[in-house]
Order: C-alpha cells, then structure tokens, then sequence
DNA sequence: CTGAAAGCGCTAACAT
DNA sequence: ATGTTAGCGCTTTCAG
C-alpha cells in the first residue's frame, strides 16, 4: 500500500501538494495536478481514511444500531441506511444489540471509540432518557426520545386507518390481537390509535395481548406458532360474535394465517388486516397498513447528516403510512 | 473527548504507562494500574481506534460485501457475520454492491481504504479472477474463487437431496424450475446434483428455466410472481406428465405457490421441493433442502480472522445441507 | 503556486 | 517499573 509519500517522492513534489491535490484545495498549477494524479495511478494509491480521519477528526463512518438484523423490518431498514449513506459518502458500521439493554450500551460505546460522525439507533432501552445529551450526534428510528431527533411512521394513525379498513369490511365487533407493548415503544400507538376509532364508531372492541415471553416462545420451539394459535383460536370460540381481526404485526399475522389449526376454523372467514407491509403480508393478500421503511431509513440518514455538519433538525419527523387493501378484508365478509 | 494525554496527566503517570496498561504489556504496579483505571473511569475516556489501527496497521473491522441486504438469505447471513464479529471483538462495516460489478469493486476499493483488517465478500463478478492475489485478507461467501478460500454450502448433494424427496414422494418425472444461472454461481451445483440423482434413477427429469430478466420483472412490477405462474401454468398444461417440482429456491416457490392462478390448478396436488430453508418455507409447509446459513457466516468469520492472523487456511470449506420434509412432499401423491 | 513542519492519538523501541 | 521520543499517514498553518 503506497502513501502520500510515496507519490509525493514519484512526482518530485511535497506531500502538502499531493494532499492539496487530493482534496482540491488551494491553487495547484495544471501541471503538477496532472502529473500527480498519473503517480497515483500507477501506484494505485489510495489515501488512508483511517489518518484522515485521526487528523481532521471527522470520520465518514456512520453507526446503524438495530436490535437484529435477521427480521424484515430492520433488513429493509438497513438496506435503505446503507444506500442512502453510500449515495451520501458514508459508511456504515452495522451493530446489533441482540433486543439487549446492556449491549446497546456497548455499541454505543464502541462506535464512539471508532469515532463514528454519527449513530442511528433502534432502541430497546426501557429509559432512553440517558441518550438526552449524548456527545455524538444521534438519531432515533421508530423511537422517539426526548431531546434527541427521531424518525418514526405515524403510528396512530395507522391504527386508525386499520380500524377503518375493517369496519369497511363490515365488522361491527372488531378484535386486537398483539403483543402486550410498553408504552415508551411507537407500536403503542398504533393500539391506540385503533381503540380510538373503534370508540369513534360505537363499536366495542375487544382485546387479546400475549406477552413477550409467548412470544419469545414463538421465536423459538413454536417458530410455527401453534401456540398462539391455539390462544386465538380459544378466545374466538368464547367470543363468537367476533368479526374482524387486526393482528398489529404482519409477521405474527403470516404465522397465525400459516398456523394449521386456522385451516377449517372461524379464523379464515374474518377480514384481517396486519401492520408493517412486509412482503409476506403480499404473498398472502393480507391486507395491511404499510410503514414507510426504506424512507424512514433515508429519513433518518439526511436528518443525522444534518446534524453531523451542524445544522438545525426537526426533533420529530413522522412519515406517513399507506392502506393497502388486499383479499384479507375483500373476501366478502 | 478525553486522550491518553489527559489520563497521563491527570493519574500523574507518562503517556506509555498509560498505554500499557490498557494493552496489558509490560509490568506495572499495582497501585499505578488502580490509579489509572480510576481517572480513565472518571474521563470517560474511550482509546481513540483510529489512532490505534494507524499506529499498528492493523484495524478490528471487517467488511462484508452483500449484493443486498433485504433478502432473506442475505440478512441471515448478514446477522450471523455481525455476531460473530463481535464475539470476536471484530466490528462490521456493511456494503452493497446492488448486485452490480462495478459498485462490487468501488467496495473494496473503499474497504481497503478505510483499513479494515479483511473482508467477507458475496461476489456477483462474472470473471472473479482478478481476486487471486489481493492485497487484503478475503474469504469468499457461497462463492468458489480460485486462489481465495470459499464457504459454500454442499449445493450437488443439495439437488441430490432434492430429488430424492420428490422420488420418495412418489414423483416419477419431475421437474426443475429455477432461474437460469451462470456455470459460476454455486446454485448451479444444485441443478447438476438434481440432474444427476434423477439421471442415476433413470428418470427423465424436465426443466424450466426462467431468465434474470424474467426474474427482475418478478422482483419489480409482478412482485406476486403471476408472470412467472403463467408460465409454470402453461408448461404443466403442455406437460401433464410431470409429477413433481423442484423449485430451486424458497422464495421463487413461495411466490408460486401464493400466486392467484396457483390455486385451483394441477400445481397445487403436485409434491414441491424448495431450496434455502428460509422462513418462509417454514410458513407455507414447504418441503425444502435448508442451507447452513448463519453457520456459513460465522465460519467465514473465523476462517478470515485465521487468514488475518496469518495462519493457513483451507481454501474450499463446503457445509452440509439438510432436507426439512413438511406437507409439500407429504400430501399423499 | 509550492514546501517545511507541527501535530491528530496512539504504540513501541530505547532509556533509565 | 516508568518515562522519552519517534513515528503511523494525513492535513494545515505559515513561509517563501
């Protein structure tokens, strides 16, 4: 790997004007530029970021924290980071936090040390507070947090519009099914936001969260999930003038939709609508309400350069999400 | 952002006995070591790695090289990388060639510049020559590159395999339905095994092979897969012999099998064989040769690190495949 | 228009 | 056991 000196040596010039050259500073006659930019073909050089980095104290790396990697959302998210940093001249340095407190910390830590200009970050702190005044510029995805700018897709309104994409089914005793939330978490209000329109219509709807812990149980032996199958399946029998269900996760709908107990049941006459708008949801003609990913991850990647060069960012940025109906609400019910 | 020189200051102590005390060389006391860890505590101080990889040549990031990262396949492998990375204390910088040559090598023109200590790389390069003797540690992922070390996955005995199930199912004259991929790609290893094991069976074994161009159309505009089912559709039609598919990976056959016109046709009776061992199988009770994808990852990681470290490395290391039999193949043909 | 030299934060001889 | 010092490859005054 050949240096700055190396091709200052070959074109008889000083590294300062190798350097000038490369970063079209100053005034550089024709000549020498000309002749200098020859050296560094043939000696394939390639000026050492690391140094530049070190020197100007401005890295072109940018951190992507998510909880995992191996999920829809966060692929397509990350995706969508990574074109929009190359399309910018960045980096990405990708870390997963495994959903855990205490190594999120961790990477934080880390990025910091490789002196990222900037993180973007997926948290799953229960208190995100200790992010208020962090000394790195910081942007928050699906998240918000107080005093640090977030990038988040209108959650409440998607909850809304997929109470509305059922009552335009012709459900009059919609049901909620999803995973039993915090509060602190975006995904709360989409529940909200369904309860609301659901109370704006009259209507009485009812609701089933599992736990974290039925879910994990998902994720692992039951990666099918029959169990929660089983829970849905249960609690429609006991409630039968249900008729209509929002499954607050398209993944958790394909599983129930897939689940083999569904098959002759109840369950496959009702309109469903899932969240996300992952590419499962249309391979099943589910219908469902699509988050914005891959802009979110845009979003999110021109707010941190923003704030990386200084500039004023809005503290919330929320994108909208869109209807898309498919068989799941259309099949005549 | 405090520097060695602050904590030298402040503990009273030289900037060497700081150093080495956080690279564990030389003796120190036992009180100088307490004292100096207590003011690095009260800095915050975070060894600038930047600095370091300069000063050492030698940087603890890796470069992954994907064509894209919202892909199944490639966001588990993807995952699998960065965990291993970090329990090796290893950090990921992600790219994407967007399946283009040319952004291929913009990549590692940009890892090497940034340093990183060696790079995993899923390369779409028709030619893959020009990677012999590269200046920097490489392991090729599902890719056979002479001169590199590679990690694949066993793809002839996954074709094998393949064929076998749909032989045990009953099938008599199958067929092979994939994209058609160049001799370079390791999936064509899994036509081949197919070919081959129907062949020893005495089988004549029918294939319908769509073009790259079929499939971006499948990837863009018909992201349901109807064009592709028509054509699957009309071949049967035309070859109503055929008692069997392989589809020669899951997502291709997912969307096939979700596809509207899929439905009441002959297809749906017929035994199918996928490749991947995605979730989505999993999901549709697909019958599919599952690939040893996050154990591919960390194998790569730990044969590149081997390489960094200078050791020998083996230059092909091929992972068994595993037939994963559900409904598909077991429906009774 | 170009060069000399200091220094970014750290490591690694070489001293003591 | 600890300190001094010379760089790693680059940028950036300051001179000329």
């Amino acid at each position: 790997m050949s240096t700055i000196k190396d091709v200052a040596r070959e074109a008889g010039v000083s590294v300062a004007t190798v350097s000038r050259i490369m970063n079209n500073r100053g005034a550089i006659s024709e000549k020498t530029r000309k002749k200098v930019h020859k050296v560094m073909k043939e000696l394939n050089y390639h000026p050492n970021e690391m140094a530049r980095a070190l020197q100007t104290k401005r890295s072109h790396i940018i951190g992507l924290v998510v909880p995992l990697i191996d999920y829809s959302f966060f692929s397509r998210l990350t995706d969508a980071v990574e074109e929009a940093c190359y399309d910018r001249g960045y980096k990405l340095l990708l870390c997963k936090s495994n959903r855990q407190q205490e190594r999120e910390l961790e990477m934080l830590d880390m990025l910091q040390a490789n002196k990222v200009a900037g993180i973007l970050l997926c948290s799953r702190m229960g208190d995100a507070g200790i992010y208020a005044d962090y000394e790195l510029p910081l942007v928050s995805i699906d998240r918000e947090i107080k005093g640090i700018p977030s990038v988040t897709a209108d959650n409440h309104s998607g909850g809304t519009q997929a109470a509305q994409a059922l009552i335009n089914a012709g459900c009059r005793h919609p049901l909620l099914f999803g995973i039993d939330v915090p509060d602190y978490m975006m995904m709360s209000l989409r529940y909200r936001g369904f309860r609301d329109a659901c109370a704006g219509e009259g209507l009485d709807c009812s609701e089933l969260l599992v736990t974290m812990d039925d879910m994990k149980e998902t994720d692992e032996a039951d990666a099918d999930g029959t169990l929660l199958a089983d829970k849905l399946v249960k609690y429609l029998q006991k409630h039968p003038h249900i008729d209509g269900i929002f499954i607050t996760g398209d993944m958790l709908a394909a599983k129930l939709i897939c689940a083999e107990q569904m098959a002759g049941s109840v369950f496959s006459e009702l309109p469903i609508v899932g969240y996300d708008g992952l590419e499962v949801a249309g391979l099943l003609k589910l219908t469902t309400i699509a988050q914005p990913i891959a802009a979110m991850g845009e979003c999110a990647v021109d707010l941190l350069i923003r704030k990386i060069d200084g500039k004023p960012v809005p503290e919330r940025s929320i994108l909208p999400v869109e209807l898309v109906e498919r068989n799941s609400t259309l099949k005549g019910c």
